[in-house]
DNA sequence: TTCCTTGCAAAGGATTTGCACACCC
DNA sequence: GGGTGTGCAAATCCTTTGCAAGGAA
């Protein structure tokens, strides 16, 4: 488990307070699985691992609560291939793109200044500002072993 | 109309019968409708402009044809960030990706062998080969006349 | 004629919402 | 106690499929 998880449900914590927002079991829960995985959870991954401390939490808690902390600017939200949305803590003022598995299915993250310059040279020719972007490459490993299979 | 729509139906013929599939009015309204557009519709568009020829096509004949035409390789499927599949024609050996147009919904096209090279050179520093990819730049037209927008 | 196609309507699959009950402050 | 939060179930939205009737070869 990373070692800034509790400053992360401090935050959230912090975040609740802030919107007038209870804390309450689920949210608690939901928070845990979320900060405490690797992210890039599904709304069915973490539907899972919050009932194993809180059975009882409902699908749409767990929709709720991530959209909060979506909106809230607290997680970012992605829809990757496989059509599910997926989401990671968002860290402040990083950016960056994912490298997905073909062979297991893990997520990787990459950055690349030198391609977001590059955006930015043909959005400029188009007289145009880049706002935002996807950019998602799908590999195989190459190794039999696949290395990069998640450690969970 | 670009001048190569009428080679671009003939090559669907060719493709059908190659098939042992039937021409259609049906189909050959919505392959004149999807190779008679600038390309990205999606099937509701196609839908729309189909009927303008064949008023009583119906949403599933569309979804079949276009199907058919990305699953022969002659159509392209895209899933921008609308959450709808838009299509455009595949050309022979050619990939491009897209800039979107924030200010009028446009989408445009962009190549750079440059960005191809990093992802290579990402992918490879994790022993992975690139097998696709997805990048699209969502983008703000700086003037207020958005010469982006469709000629349509 | 023969079998492919079509259009409708219903089924799927993921997401979103309404509502009555439960819970936090 | 009062208003927020939850869980269920139903509603959406887009996509996909089953089926009986229609149409190309």
């Amino acid at each position: 488990m990373p070692t800034d998880t509790a400053q992360q449900l401090q935050r959230f914590h912090a975040f609740l307070s802030g919107e007038g927002l209870k804390v309450t079991r689920q949210r608690q829960a939901i928070a845990e699985a979320f900060y405490g995985s690797g992210g890039h959870l599904s709304l069915r991954d973490l539907l899972d691992l919050a009932r194993e401390s809180e059975p009882s939490i409902g699908y749409a808690t767990v929709y709720r609560t991530m959209r909060l902390l979506a909106d809230g600017g607290l997680a970012t939200e992605h829809q990757f291939a496989d059509g599910h949305a997926r989401f990671e803590p968002a860290e402040e003022g990083e950016h960056h793109d994912h490298l997905i598995c073909l062979t297991c299915g893990h997520i990787l993250e990459f950055e690349s200044d030198a391609i977001e310059q590059i955006q930015d040279r043909i959005a400029a020719d188009y007289k145009m500002k880049v706002k935002s972007h996807r950019h998602e490459i799908y590999a195989e490993c190459l190794r039999t072993d696949c290395v990069n299979r998640p450690s969970a």
